[in-house]
DNA sequence: AATAAAGTCAACCAAACGTTTGAAAAAGTC
DNA sequence: GACTTTTTCAAACGTTTGGTTGACTTTATT
């Protein structure tokens, strides 16, 4: 072992031992799988330093402790949805692509369940971002109807929530799925097959051509 | 006020100081709102001793702790659904009573969400009855399809998941309902004009009659 | 009336949890 | 290379929480 390795012409990016950014990603990715998977109030700050692999007391130092923590993970939260909202598809599509962003995201998709149903502080941060989203799926909506997707007496909002309630059944009621179809409600299996029975169903909306 | 009035001839039932019965129902009736409104792992025992009026030491008397409570309270809690399903009315008016079961009992509709997403205990009590329930719905589901309410070509199962999780769009997803409808997702008129367009939107899915 | 049983409560306890403390090790600066 | 700042950890702390103990009161039994 004497013989030292060739000098690598190019510097590799050195193995920070210590590295603050990694830290805060790694605390960030372990709190949203414990926070969705149990919730707020039944996450542990030591479950989630562990599955971070680091010192339980970094919560405190970077995020000034559990609901900090909690804080800049849901701020983000809605980032990705966001993302998404620059479609062009059929609503059926959209449709589909709610339905399976349980199986994209899990514990996303559920950290946003909790966070309705907890529903505690109503001016909790991320809503704005959330907010605008909303609003253009259902300017989108309101689009198709004109173009003829849906019936006219149908009101657009109520559409939208009609379908996004819908589309999250496998995460909302796992038990009832359960009992009903026998399948995983976690299944990709499942969630294609849900997704595409949505989408028809919406594509039976559709206003016959005279 | 020395004179006695009259001896009543029909003893009025006594009102014990002490009535088992009466601080069970008590608790349950507490632990219902308390459960309902923070999720198990939020609940505090305490909290639901002094809705009830008792000291919280009677919770271990009676319930053997805060999980006895909560199981004996979620093993009763589909009764009040089951009972309901001696219809006769068209799966449109089954839609809007769904949908309005978070007004007539909102705890107890919040529970169920709870349960839900919660999910740890897969051989939860209480299940053989919520089965019983949900299979009959489908059953009910695929005659009206034989009927005509329905196309062919979507599954009785998913509809009854797709239908059951859009009504709990007021209790699943308030901060989406607010967002989108500006509506407090919580009052009565939400979820009338909320089961009108569902119900509505069940109407259009009838296959025209030749 | 005496006694036993059941029902209720205030005070106490042990365990669990999130946070704080104090110090060590690494990285940055001059 | 010395000094400072940042990053990390282990241990201790204070608080909260569900549960228990033992006494007291009402109800039932004889």
């Amino acid at each position: 072992m004497s013989e030292a390795a060739p000098r690598s012409p190019r510097r590799a990016p050195v193995e920070r031992q210590r590295d603050p950014e990694r830290t805060k990603a790694q605390l960030l990715d372990a709190a949203k799988a414990e926070f969705g998977a149990k919730g707020y109030a039944a996450a542990r700050v030591s479950e989630i330093a562990a599955k971070a692999g680091v010192n339980k007391q970094l919560i405190s130092y970077y995020f000034g402790g559990k609901e900090g923590l909690y804080n800049a993970l849901t701020a983000t939260m809605y980032d990705d949805y966001v993302a998404a909202s620059e479609h062009d598809m059929p609503f059926a599509d959209v449709v589909r692509f709610f339905a399976q962003s349980g199986v994209r995201d899990h514990d996303l998709a559920k950290l946003f369940l909790w966070e309705n149903l907890t529903d505690g502080a109503p001016d909790a941060i991320g809503v704005e971002g959330q907010r605008g989203f909303l609003q253009r799926q259902v300017e989108y909506v309101r689009a198709r109807q004109a173009a003829g997707d849906f019936p006219a007496d149908l009101d657009p909002e109520f559409l939208l929530l009609i379908f996004m309630a819908a589309s999250s059944a496998a995460l909302a009621l796992p038990r009832v799925v359960r009992a009903v179809s026998g399948q995983d409600p976690n299944s990709a299996e499942f969630a294609e097959a849900y997704g595409e029975q949505l989408a028809r169903l919406v594509g039976h909306l559709a206003v016959p051509r005279k």
